[in-house]
DNA sequence: CTAGAATCTAGACCCGGCTCTAGATCAACC
DNA sequence: GGTTGATCTAGAGCCGGGTCTAGATTCTAG
């Protein structure tokens, strides 16, 4: 089955621009083919390739690395080894970058109950027409709420 | 305790032009104090404000956003709403973005066991003179190894 | 007093990753 | 046989997030 550029536009979500680009930029495993009027025509294999393009760029695998990876894939038979470095590599990054993202939501839950317990007494406060008497030390409150978590 | 830009870029790992460039784009809550001879002054507190800048930075919260929240932070009591609300969104951001990484280290890793197995085969054919026996159907292997994992 | 290091401002530059434009060609429908 | 829409190429433009440069102070040590 044969697409244009424009079905597999709709099909991955990626710009026509960004498919051109992309093959510019060396990501197609096979040379993108071309009908007689020297319009691309894709496979679905294109598309498959897309797809997993589109999966290790969400993971912040650079175009650069995945042109080297495509390259590799269409050296065929003898490049495994590097294929699986060149995987493992970014495994690992992709595993450090969850493990950054999970700590730093550390500080945002932090701050999420801070805030929320804040705006909960300022409504009580309104409520009773009081001004936050279970507040405690209140010094540099909107100072003291900025500090580091850790 | 005050620092030179020199020190605040020890301790916080930007450069002295990021933290220039920082302040330009607003992300500071107070103005950053300037010596006689108009050369910046900060302080501890600072420090810890940028170390937070920092953590919602490194979990992809764009420059705008930080500086929106510095404003408010500024602005002082009455904005504790409108704080809850983007740390919620960025919350929300961090959260997806660790699920859509989460999903790629599935197709990541298993591209990495398929070419473990590869790898492995390779080495027990060249191991045993024999051309990988127990390979099975080969077909297009180079190709079927592409294939998308869902 | 002077050399070298640190800082200042304003603005140019860079990089990654697209996105958009212009002008031409081609396909399809009425 | 026009008109409309999709596609083509080459190249410019944009955005985010810094980085770097130039030229002028200013600080510090010998």
């Amino acid at each position: 089955m044969s697409l244009s550029i424009g079905q597999v536009a709709e099909r991955t979500g990626l710009s026509v621009h960004a498919l051109r680009f992309y093959e510019r930029e060396g990501l197609f495993v096979n040379p993108v083919r071309r009908g007689p009027s020297g319009r691309r025509i894709y496979s679905e294999d294109d598309v498959d390739w897309l797809t997993v393009c589109i999966i290790l760029r969400a993971s912040g695998m650079p175009l650069p690395v995945l042109s080297r990876y495509a390259d590799l894939v269409r050296e065929g038979a003898g490049t495994e080894e590097e294929r699986l470095t060149l995987m493992r590599e970014h495994q690992a990054r992709v595993t450090t970058q969850i493990g950054r993202l999970t700590e730093s939501l550390d500080l945002i839950r932090f701050k999420v109950a801070v805030y929320e317990d804040l705006v909960d007494q300022g409504a009580a406060a309104h409520q009773c027409h009081a001004p936050s008497p279970a507040a405690g030390e209140e010094g540099t409150p909107l100072l003291r709420q900025e500090a580091v978590v850790e």
